[in-house]
DNA sequence: GCTAGTGATCTGTGATCACAGCTGACGGGA
DNA sequence: TCCCGTCAGCTGTGATCACAGATCACTAGC
């Protein structure tokens, strides 16, 4: 700490970019939660500790971990019986956490509206651009789609000022994402009717006009729907019992 | 799955209240939780596996997994030295954090005074209940106090029907426990000022009266008086680089 | 007297081993 | 033909060992 005072002569080292190391637990953490946020990992699926380890190329050790932080967010679940699955989500559990999104989703959306500096307004501008051109392409990339979505999506996040706010969003994109994209997976057809297309415009205008309820309005509307179709198709679990 | 159609004998196991293996690392982890919420582990304060390990008798490596989702949290970090300290929390990440819990537990109070049950509702009674008796006593129990608020506060969120919601709460409550911890430990006077017991009271009134604006204003002046008390202190470090 | 080098010690990380327990297929009995 | 006990092969969990690197007290050298 008295870097200033004594050390004069690598004063030009001290605020370097801080390189951070890179953890094998976190590469497979990583890896693991982009498996599962490209829904190339699917609610019920199991997945094995050293079969995983294996694949990676590591030891049990990092995937270990990776796999206990991911079984503290909610993102995978171990059994009793010790078997590492991605929970089934019943419809109960899916709508609860479709109305956490709108309202965790909708506040920042409403703070990026009111506070959003000419940079964010720009980045936002070119991640809808950029969704848009892909979705009314003749053959939109399913995948490319998803990533523009969720791009768009956290760029207006990023906007909102509060570091914490923008975190618990990810969470949440992480759990909801097994169930969406396997949803997207089976009914590529929701891209082409571009409902998103019309909330997304929304979003944007709202937030050029710095007018926060109509933008959190327009989240609100881009999630729900989302949701609806998705229960609408009956691809998830019921809650009575279904096996 | 034929449990009903061919083993009628037993049928009456069939819906048991699924006990859950109790995991060392759950052990530690809620230990650690603990010791954190209660703000025995003060903003700084290093961490050493094996020390930890060895004062919980077990081996590091249980101990590692805990730590190693607590980090995943926030609520403790690693430096690139590899020490596992409780971060220290800049005067702004504090502010952020408690924007954060006001618009996060706001929307959650707001909820519950909308559809709160009788049950959620006398749960909600005696805890505020509760927490008024220590708080007037004259010699309040600090320890106590604290567990009772927390106990107040998640009362309301439970009521709020929402899992994803009030799991996101008890991770903000586990980041800010060890800054408001440590304040309250430093300055006990403010349980005396009773900012708290009237947000309290406003919060409980606003539930009764199914008010859900009044029951969010409640909640967030008490979080924001919490807060503005305890950065007007200055325990914090200053964004601008002290030491 | 103060700085800079040096080595013992302790750190987290990763690999490997040991173990209890569940799973699921096989085979004997009704 | 169907049920059920049995056993091999997995599973995750925990302990232990190995290692690179950071820390810090100490000492040699200016």
């Amino acid at each position: 700490m008295r870097l200033v005072s004594g050390m004069r002569s690598v004063t030009a080292l001290a605020d370097l970019p801080q390189l951070e190391r890179q953890t094998l637990s976190g590469t497979a953490y990583a890896a693991l939660s982009d498996l599962l946020a490209s829904g190339r990992l699917a609610p019920g699926e199991r997945l094995s500790l050293r079969q995983s380890a294996a694949a990676f190329g590591v030891s049990v050790m990092p995937v270990r971990e990776a796999v206990s932080r991911l079984v503290a967010d909610g993102v995978l679940e171990v059994s009793p019986a010790r078997v590492i699955r991605v929970p089934m989500m019943s419809q109960d559990a899916f709508r609860a956490l479709a109305e956490t999104r709108i309202a965790v989703e909708g506040i920042a959306a409403a703070r990026t509206a009111l506070r959003h500096s000419a940079e964010d307004l720009s980045a936002i501008r070119n991640a809808e651009a950029a969704f848009r051109s892909e979705a009314e392409a003749t053959q939109p990339d399913r995948a490319r789609a998803i990533q523009l979505n969720r791009d768009l999506h956290f760029a207006i996040y990023d906007a909102c000022g509060l570091a914490p706010l923008r975190e618990i969003i990810a969470r949440l994109w992480l759990k909801a994402g097994p169930v969406i994209n396997l949803d997207l997976r089976a009914h590529p057809e929701r891209l082409r009717q571009g409902f998103a297309l019309r909330r997304h415009a929304e979003a944007l205008a709202a937030i050029e006009a710095r007018d926060a309820p109509a933008a959190e309005r327009a989240i609100a509307a881009d999630i729900r729907e989302a949701a609806e179709f998705i229960l609408a198709r009956g691809g998830l679990q019921d809650h009575s019992g279904g096996d």
